[in-house]
DNA sequence: CACCAGGAATGTA
DNA sequence: TACATTCATGGT
């Protein structure tokens, strides 16, 4: 399995090459576009956060004091922008609230994820996600396109985030430059052959 | 026009 | 625990 899962990231990576992510100028950008692109397509989520630079909203202390209103107006691009614009009021919060990112990097991994759950609108991928490209840490981000690739690949036989997580946790050296790398590279390739075949039927990267 | 996008919360059984 | 529904815009 462990092999398997290599052949799988190197033939992403000959392909696509390093994806460098996550796409943010800031770690509060990071958590801001974790928490916009919730079902929705980057594209989306990139014109949400220039709205948000324009109107001097992009960071979590600006967030924590912004006028709801102003915020939605920005989000709106992205999609349910009644509930993103309360979660990311939420997350703002948060970490205005505990020291933001030096003082909660005092915290281990399992520690800090069950603090980022406790927050609205933050559920598993968003908290990985975070905790990763954020962080630092060697969390792996489980999505739908990893979903998919793990069920066309049947590499495993019941199907779950947490299963999903614990295949590549446990396959793959604890490193979060190769998380960050490989989650990165799965969603390229979704991007490129999945656009118009959902399912990655025919995708010539992963046989898949 | 239908379908989907780098999900999560809530309600039901 | 396991599904179904809701949230909403923009691209294909």
């Amino acid at each position: 399995m462990k092999r398997k899962l290599e052949d799988i990231y190197y033939r992403l990576l000959e392909r696509f090459s390093y994806q460098s992510w996550w796409p943010a100028d800031s770690k509060d950008e990071m958590v801001i576009g974790a928490l916009l692109t919730q079902n929705t397509s980057w594209n989306n989520v990139e014109i949400a956060i220039t709205n948000m630079k324009r109107e001097n909203l992009c960071s979590l202390e600006k967030i924590f004091k912004a006028d709801c209103e102003v915020l939605k107006k920005c989000i709106k691009p992205a999609g349910f922008f009644n509930q993103k614009a309360s979660y990311l009021k939420n997350i703002a919060e948060f970490f205005v609230k505990n020291g933001s990112f030096n003082k909660l990097d005092m915290f281990d991994n399992a520690t800090l994820r069950k603090k980022l759950l406790s927050v609205k609108g933050v559920g598993k991928e968003t908290a990985d996600s975070i905790l990763l490209y954020a962080f630092n840490r060697a969390v792996f981000v489980v999505d739908a396109y990893t979903r998919r690739l793990v069920e066309r690949h049947n590499l495993l036989k019941e199907i779950s985030y947490d299963n999903i997580q614990h295949l590549f946790e446990s396959n793959l050296k604890k490193d979060s430059s190769l998380f960050g790398e490989y989650h990165a590279l799965i969603v390229k390739n979704a991007k490129v052959f999945c656009k118009t075949k959902p399912l990655c039927y025919n995708c010539p990267i992963l046989g898949i």
